[in-house]
DNA sequence: ATAATAAATGAGAATAAGTCTCATTTATTA
DNA sequence: TAATAAATGAGACTTATTCTCATTTATTAT
């Protein structure tokens, strides 16, 4: 009973998370086929930033290598696609949702992970007035930024110890 | 007489750059190469980050590409060398000087240039009380950080406009 | 619903950044 | 200055990403 319950809910998860693909990608004017849907899954399942080599992992058999990384770039052109490089140098990829508000990453130099952080309202209204001020100073048009701190996770983490 | 006098400045200024690399070697118990040197001054001439693609065309026939890789990871091995990657996916590359403070970097994404830049003591503090707040939350020991800022150099420069 | 057509896909070839190998050269030291 | 350990150059190798092109799929107009 129990087990049949956690069943329907993960079948009503994965529903919706078909329909959201498919109601991103219509919202973006962009076709709907099944890569698109079989690659926005899988972003929206884990709901974190993802190397694309675990992405890839995740859709071995699945989706061409060379689809995987054509429908990376789809959705980078359509910037539903946050994409950026861990400190071991390989790639990492989130989706950005509307719900999901402005955050930072946080990286462990052993396992790899890499973490989702917001911070303080604060701390960004000030980021925001030394931004200004950079704009000024070196002429510039700023419209995004990013802040990265790294470092290690301890105990919980079953990888670093 | 003018060339002459600024022949001499760049001499000298060229000679300190290539002293200041035999210093730097030793300080860090790293033996003294030719190709260590020239990719030591190469970086400290320019005094700004470089994309291992420029370094690569700088030292285009005076130092073997293996040779250049070699020397970077040297580098990067005795903490003097600071390499993230821009945008649009180069890798950058920048000394760290003692006498070079803490800096952050500013991105364009029209011409890939990237601008070294300070922050304010106010801000920098701020974001340690950040940093502070999110290693708790996340039971993290975070040792760096860096923050990145993105857009567009204006009139100024040749590529963008 | 169907046919026409424009776009997307899969498989694998091509490209390019970075690493590795190994014979030769160079720096260090005794 | 000779002996030895380390570094270099040239090019082979690896691997992430892009490209090509024949085939499949989605969209649209009827």
């Amino acid at each position: 009973m129990r087990i049949y319950l956690i069943f329907l809910k993960y079948e009503s998860i994965m529903k919706n998370m078909s329909e959201s693909s498919r109601k991103i990608l219509t919202e973006h004017k962009v076709s709907i086929t099944n890569p698109r849907i079989l690659v926005l899954e899988a972003l929206l399942e884990v709901n974190n930033p993802l190397t694309v080599e675990e992405l890839q992992s995740k859709l071995k058999g699945i989706v061409a290598k060379s689809t995987l990384y054509r429908v990376l770039n789809d959705l980078k052109k359509i910037n539903i696609l946050n994409e950026f490089t861990s400190p071991d140098n390989s790639t990492v990829v989130e989706l950005i949702l509307e719900d999901h508000s402005h955050h930072h990453h946080l990286f462990c130099s052993d396992c790899g992970e890499v973490i989702d952080v917001e911070l303080s309202d604060e701390f960004e209204k000030m980021l925001l007035i030394e931004i200004e001020s950079i704009q000024k100073k070196f002429n510039f048009e700023i419209n995004d930024h990013r802040v990265e701190m790294f470092g290690l996770c301890t105990d919980e983490c079953a990888n670093c110890k």
